[in-house]
DNA sequence: CATGAATGAGCTTTCATTCAT
DNA sequence: AATGAATGAAAGCTCATTCAT
């Protein structure tokens, strides 16, 4: 419907609708610069243009709102598994594409899935144990996978599967330490080194006793 | 029992003094389980067992406190470095070294370690600048061993020495998530694993358009 | 369904109307079980059904709530007075069957008769004013007729009427305290031991003083 | 230990000490004047002379406040329940005794005792629990000598016991309705006066029925 | 009529820090 | 050294009320 002349006024073309999402953007941004812990409702509110008070209108509380930001994330994470484990293919393999997915994944709003990764045990009760639970169901989807490529015979006996799994969660979680949006290298290109070290890890990672037999004689 | 003129009183032989010490040991139990930013004071002198007030006869401020612990850290991250540069041998081997190094001292001392690595941020002003600056010396050092072993032939010369690092460290970094202690192995044991997936990934990791074989030595 | 003219829509026939009977009604019931101070406005539009927003359509501010509430009491007990005043026979019959009357009433209106007479405080200028002045206006009654009784014979000339009549309307008063609809005995059956007992304590209470022996009868 | 000239300052004679007690005397009269509810903390610490931050050194929340407060009634409360225990007579003699003793206590603490009997509905979980079982004690107690006063001939046997109790405790309950310190009567008169309309109560009410036959002439 | 967003003031509570004793 | 009281600022949250739509 046309508005006509004379109308009120036109309105502010962002200023209405999806203030709840403003807020939940504005939480993120404000979370991940400064903590959780030490970011403010005030700091919010700032953020979005509005008082304090007036935040809980869309929220019932700072953790609730940390809650809110977690589960977008979560979804995001199942659909990503989902995605692979629907395919096929060699185990290593599985993996490259999970990692690949999952960091560009990442890359894309880092802000949003570090705190995600981070600031999860600042939830209390229920909620707590919902995320917990959430993150374990992810660890062990990779865990599966990392022994599946074991079996298949890509990653040598002797390795430690929970600890490879462990370095290679670290390695991806600590993406957000020196990313920078606008960086030299494409979020695609990067999501290809890191998935490609992923799989170099576990390829790549001989025991210590091992003859050097993998590498063909006379190297190093 | 009579007062001696000159001493307020016998006090026990061993509990007293490094009472500084059992302060920043508390600081740190508490800094680490609930975060820099969540932490009070309040806990700290819990924890010491003297009343909030008491501390700042130890520490000028909260963020003095968290500073200290940054100090012992660095200093100890910085004899691992210099123990190292000081061997000799391919660099693949100094990196191998440097980490199960490094790794072992990190478990031995997960909690300082930990704020060390993840906590800085909470610093301001000057202390802030002084942080950030070490880390980056660190990162640095490791950077250069590593862009060594590429150079030396045992890194494939496509991948990116600055992810690599980042890879990395990021891994190692992400120890304090799962590590506990008194866990099946023994922290010389993950420390050892640890370094050498350091090194597989280094070693393993191919350019994707790299045929599936191992490159035969010698090629690079 | 075509929108006539100068009628907005066609409503509900039964539904429609004395929203602003239910909102008192509610508002009756929410100050009543958590006191006029603790409760919300929103709790008063939750129980409506309606945003809390909308409530200032039907009344003007929390306290003006408060006072409509007030309002219907304070005629009712009038009516009572009225009706008694209206009656002859001897005073402290005159209290039977006023008091009879008033716990009755009481009793049927617990929730909104209860906070007429324990909630006025929180009303503020001219409405406490007034409230205060027609809560007078009842003790005034009820002392008049107690002196009447006095005077008449029926209470001890030494009982003081002034603490006999606080007495009487505090015990009347505390009825909220206890009573829960559907208790075993009726209203009525309440209303008349009640008025019994307070005609009781009239009758009853003799100066301590006094020899034991009651007044033989019929010497009033 | 006299105090030498010169030394920093003599103490403010009642500054010093007993904040705590202060802090609780300043808690009763505010919630008593306001009610609980309609109370602030800052309104406790004004009337304290501090910052309402610093009187959280003695409490640990405004409802503990509350509670603090009832805990000393309920012990008096008790205390004087025990007393009349401990005597022998009848059962309507030792109500007038608890009731005189009740009463003159009530007075002499209204604001504290008031309280106790009318604001315990704002303590939640367990302190709610506690004191509405201690208020139910307390009846408990009443209803007893009522129902002893009964079976020992002092109550006519058609009167309800327990409506008997709720309207004296009701006329008790009443007192801070009206009760102004340095009203003409003193605490002690009035504690008798109420104490005698009590036995009054009990004894005088008829049931309604019943023949003027008590009090055959001169007898009792 | 009703909505729902927003306000602004104020509430209870927390906390790093200071300081006289 | 240690205490314990106090501060002052700020935190998270609530709530009566307003108002454009």
């Amino acid at each position: 419907m046309p508005r006509m002349a004379g109308s009120k006024r036109e309105r502010p073309p962002t200023q209405r609708r999806n203030r709840e999402a403003e807020v939940v953007e504005a939480a993120i941004d404000v979370f991940w610069r400064k903590g959780y812990s030490a970011a403010t409702i005030q700091d919010v509110a700032d953020h979005v243009g509005v008082l304090k008070g007036s935040l809980y209108h869309y929220i019932s509380s700072k953790e609730d709102l940390l809650f809110t930001i977690f589960d977008e994330s979560h979804r995001q994470a199942q659909e990503i598994a989902a995605s692979v484990r629907a395919a096929d293919g060699p185990a290593i393999e599985q993996l490259r594409t999970y990692f690949e997915r999952y960091v560009r994944w990442y890359l894309d709003n880092v802000e949003r899935v570090s705190l995600y990764l981070n600031e999860w045990r600042f939830l209390t009760g229920e909620r707590y144990d919902t995320v917990v639970e959430q993150r374990r169901v992810n660890e062990r989807f990779v865990r599966g996978l990392v022994e599946a490529a074991q079996a298949e015979g890509d990653v040598y006996p002797d390795v430690d599967a929970k600890y490879a799994c462990f370095y290679i969660l670290g390695a991806v979680n600590g993406i957000p330490t020196w990313y920078r949006r606008r960086g030299r290298q494409s979020p695609a290109q990067i999501a290809r080194a890191y998935a490609d070290m992923v799989v170099g890890t576990l390829r790549g990672t001989e025991p210590r006793s091992a003859p050097r037999r993998r590498a063909p004689a006379g190297t190093v």
